[in-house]
DNA sequence: ATTATTTTTTAGCCTAATCTAAATTTATTT
DNA sequence: AAATAAATTTAGATTAGGCTAAAAAATAAT
């Protein structure tokens, strides 16, 4: 029950883009995407869009039919799962390693997940220890593509006098995340929902021992797992 | 006396290689360089460099006249020799933290040299902590671009009878690499010319207590400093 | 000082990835 | 069910980078 893919594809930046953001859209590869939301994600034109689902599309990494969006193969979805493996695993790298914060190292990371060297990347991995989580909390890939999806919640759908600890964002903006610094709050804080407002969905949440108002906006793009 | 580059210049990956290569061609960037030269050493035809030397003319990046081959401008050169940086830098890295070879690093330093954000390369000087040389014994030029050039020699150029510890090698490929693994030379051995052969200018050299005859191709590629 | 040879440039074509504008298909409303 | 709107595709250009083949310039050889 292996995938192989017997002789290496040779890809090049766009079309990787393009398959991480099918990937993404997606649901991890296993729905349809359309044209138009690829296009928004990556800021380009439908058309552009079109033209490069068809190569896709002939090299066997989408199944497409016109007007119908596209939809990775087993092997697109290998490839996609691939480059997000390597994204994550160098975002891991630049916090840990390099001092980067966790609003910095996108970019970056976006330039590094298309180095190809599968030896660069196993030891990349193991140098690592493994992570199973990049810096915003969201799961790294291993090498067959699978991860293990968190019982995660949003912040907003926590009851009042509940705990939580922070395990991902949603939003991953740069100004998402250097909020959350200013408010400290970062992967693993423990957050103790005090109230909920009825009218216009901001909570009061005490961290630290610190009581916090944070807007609707917040807490639905922020990740948490429940603590009983 | 410091050379601005105020607006940074957006360069493409292929015309980073060209630079790089009129840098190592043109010995680090003061002479000019043919067109052929650039051609063969890059592997592509010389219609090709005349049309991208063109266009790095037209950036201000070398000086070109017909005819007259280029010539790295200041910012040109101080351009290469980042790029030089970065190359020598991701050398250390993979060497040292990722227990790549020496004959292994070179691929994949070659796409890394192209990964743009001036923290990740100040950072990683930082955590290696400012090396002076890759793991070929090649000089890496700091952020301005300047490096001490090694008072290195030839192996070929020793007398016998006289001692000398292995700096760097002047053929990188990987089947050199793996030869002088083979025979446990590396940087910092240290190496006695025993003979020298004046018919097919081989070499007897005493290694760790050890006797080895080497080719005057060998002792042609390994740079070496003398040891009184 | 002419040839001949090598080097370099020009001219024209090709592919990948993008764009705009127009055409077409699908979806949504009257 | 027809009309309108939205999404998608096609057609035709463009730009970067490369190639081939022919022309032009520089160099070498007779």
């Amino acid at each position: 029950m292996y995938l192989c893919i017997s002789k290496t594809v040779r890809m090049t930046h766009s079309e990787e883009n393009y398959l991480k953001t099918i990937y993404h859209l997606g649901n991890y590869g296993v729905q349809s995407v359309s044209t138009n939301a690829i296009a928004e994600q990556m800021e380009t034109k439908a058309s552009s869009v079109t033209d490069m689902v068809k190569k896709l599309a002939e090299k066997d990494l989408v199944n497409y039919k016109k007007y119908q969006g596209a939809k990775l193969t087993e092997v697109g979805k290998k490839i996609a799962s691939t480059i997000v493996r390597k994204h994550r695993l160098w975002e891991v790298f630049l916090v840990e390693n390099l001092n980067f914060s966790w609003d910095e190292v996108h970019d970056v990371a976006e330039q590094l997940e298309h180095i190809q060297s599968k030896k660069l990347i196993d030891q990349l991995d193991a140098f690592l220890n493994f992570p199973t989580h990049d810096p915003h909390g969201d799961p790294i890939p291993d090498k067959e593509g699978n991860f293990k999806k968190t019982d995660k919640i949003l912040l907003s759908q926590m009851d009042h006098n509940t705990s939580c600890i922070c395990v991902g964002v949603k939003d991953s903006s740069s100004d998402f995340l250097k909020y959350l610094d200013r408010n400290s709050i970062a992967l693993g804080t423990e957050i103790v929902v005090i109230s909920k407002e009825s009218f216009d969905g901001s909570m009061m949440l005490q961290i630290d021992n610190c009581r916090k108002a944070i807007s609707k906006e917040v807490s639905n793009n922020l990740y948490v797992k429940s603590v009983l």
